[in-house]
DNA sequence: TGAAACAGTTGCAAAAATCAACTAATACAT
DNA sequence: ATGTATTAGTTGATTTTTGCAACTGTTTCA
């Protein structure tokens, strides 16, 4: 382990850059007039289903403050891609569910991140392709902690 | 496998805005006045010496546009991070080079980002970090081509 | 019962990115 | 060689994004 780590800030810096601005060239090409982050928000909505994030828990994942996720939000819900609904439990914690329009762009816009994906893998084998998204989740997993 | 792969993207627009926040911190705390930002475009003239990058070729790099690369420059330069001077085989370039400071300020960055890199790290076997690295290469290069 | 903590909201201020127009230099096609 | 197009850099104005602090309503807990 001490062996081989190098400094990860201009790879990360380079691919932190590019990967959202390949997915924004996309959603012009497809006509989808949002933007990365927005569409970030309506992934994790989906796929954190289960633990179903507020919005304070979305700004946590993403590392944004929460005014900034809850325009996002206010947007998407204007556009009818989810909803809010208080949490009978708590009602301070605003509920968000994925309308079916939103569930739409979420396949959109995984096509979209498919498309860049394995454009970016193209010639690697499987197995490393996959070691690589578990580095890249615990990596994530690891900034959560804070 | 096909079933609720989480994209990419997802993974991404977690660690996007977080790497730099991590980065800001330890600056911070060990008084660099800079931004992430700043420090990577020092990095990029460090290790891109070879093909000696203009601003504008910084600016695709980074993906940024010319403007925001230029005042980041400016700055570098006031600091005496960095100097500009004309290529003389092309009065339109201007070639950028480290200041003695400014590569002392690289050193302290990749300081950084190693602290912040070997904590992400912590917990994955060698094996793994090191095909981590090999994709990682491999995807920069296909970012490259574009 | 009351203090502290928390999710969400709002408006304002600060920071960052974008855009269009411009200069100066070079490349290139005719 | 001449003029057109392209390129790197620069500037100022504008817009977008972000961050901060204060506030509401709700819950927790001592």
């Amino acid at each position: 382990m001490k062996a081989e780590v190098r400094p990860l800030g201009m790879t990360i810096g380079s691919i932190r850059s590019a990967f959202p601005k390949m997915m924004a060239d996309l959603f012009k090409d497809k006509e989808i007039k949002y933007t990365f982050d927005q569409m970030v928000v309506l992934l994790i909505v989906r796929f954190c289903q289960k633990t179903s994030p507020v919005q304070q828990d979305i700004a946590e994942i993403m590392n944004k403050n929460k005014s900034v996720v809850l325009r996002m939000i206010d947007v998407l819900e204007q556009d009818g891609l989810l909803m809010r609904s208080t949490d009978p439990n708590d009602r301070r914690r605003n509920i968000i569910t994925l309308t079916k329009k939103g569930y739409e762009y979420t396949e959109l816009t995984i096509a979209c991140d498919h498309e860049v994906t394995v454009n970016l893998m193209e010639g690697l084998n499987e197995s490393d392709v996959k070691t690589f998204f578990k580095v890249f989740d615990h990596i994530q997993s690891k900034m959560g902690v804070k």
